[in-house]
DNA sequence: ACATTAAGTGATT
DNA sequence: AATCACTTAATGT
């Protein structure tokens, strides 16, 4: 375990905070599709991304959901950090986007870490600003996106942390993250076929403009 | 061959 | 861009 470890944050922190996180932490893998965080849930531990991507959602009152941003390896989750510093419950959904592997870090150790290491206050920070700048970046393509261009860069994106220009998605799942409907994406996804930006099959689909 | 589910389409708001 | 109502196509049993 703990070269795995080594390996993904062996070049951000020291040793000793390397043998503490072996010790306190346990591995977990999480199969595509496997759901690792509810809404309203109690956070009891912070997740570090070993291999494998997650992707958060955000639920409406209604039960519509809408896809915030993914978490590709070597990152983490910083919105955990701040719900693990109080006892709050989760504010968003976390799906397995593939299959992933991460160590979860029992929250207790958050504060003292803080002081402790440089190098975690230094990982939660950066960690926490791309958090943001992910999110400014959801945020932009809302609100100064076409339907059209929000598809086509959901699917790069999608490209991006599956680690493949073919992906399993139906029309309906996209639809789903997008918070549109189903009819919406198919026609647009036709539009985009035509422009020769994609391939369309039944429950994949092959991106060939990146 | 049949049922099920995904995808395509025209019309309407 | 959403919704309805319907058709067509792909896939599993």
């Amino acid at each position: 375990m703990k070269e795995i470890i080594q390996q993904e944050y062996g070049y951000l922190f020291e040793d000793a905070l390397l043998n503490e996180i072996v010790k306190v932490g346990s591995l977990k893998k999480a199969k595509k599709g496997d759901q690792l965080m509810e809404i309203g849930g109690v956070i009891t531990a912070m997740p570090l991304l070993l291999d494998g991507a997650i992707k958060i959602l955000r639920e409406d009152s209604r039960g519509d959901e809408l896809l915030l941003y993914f978490i590709e390896k070597g990152d983490s989750c910083a919105m955990t950090f701040s719900c693990c510093m109080g006892t709050n419950k989760s504010e968003i959904r976390a799906i397995a986007e593939i299959d992933t592997s991460l160590v979860m870090i029992p929250a207790q150790y958050m504060k003292s870490w803080m002081t402790t290491y440089e190098s975690w206050q230094q990982f939660i920070l950066q960690s926490y600003h791309t958090r943001v700048m992910e999110l400014i970046e959801t945020v932009d393509t809302l609100a100064f996106l076409k339907m059209d261009e929000r598809i086509f860069k959901h699917l790069q994106d999608k490209v991006k942390v599956n680690q493949n220009e073919i992906i399993e998605v139906t029309h309906q799942d996209i639809a789903y993250d997008l918070h549109t409907s189903r009819v919406v994406v198919s026609r647009l996804l036709k539009k985009l076929e035509n422009e020769e930006k994609i391939e369309l099959h039944r429950n994949w689909i092959k991106v060939l403009e990146l």
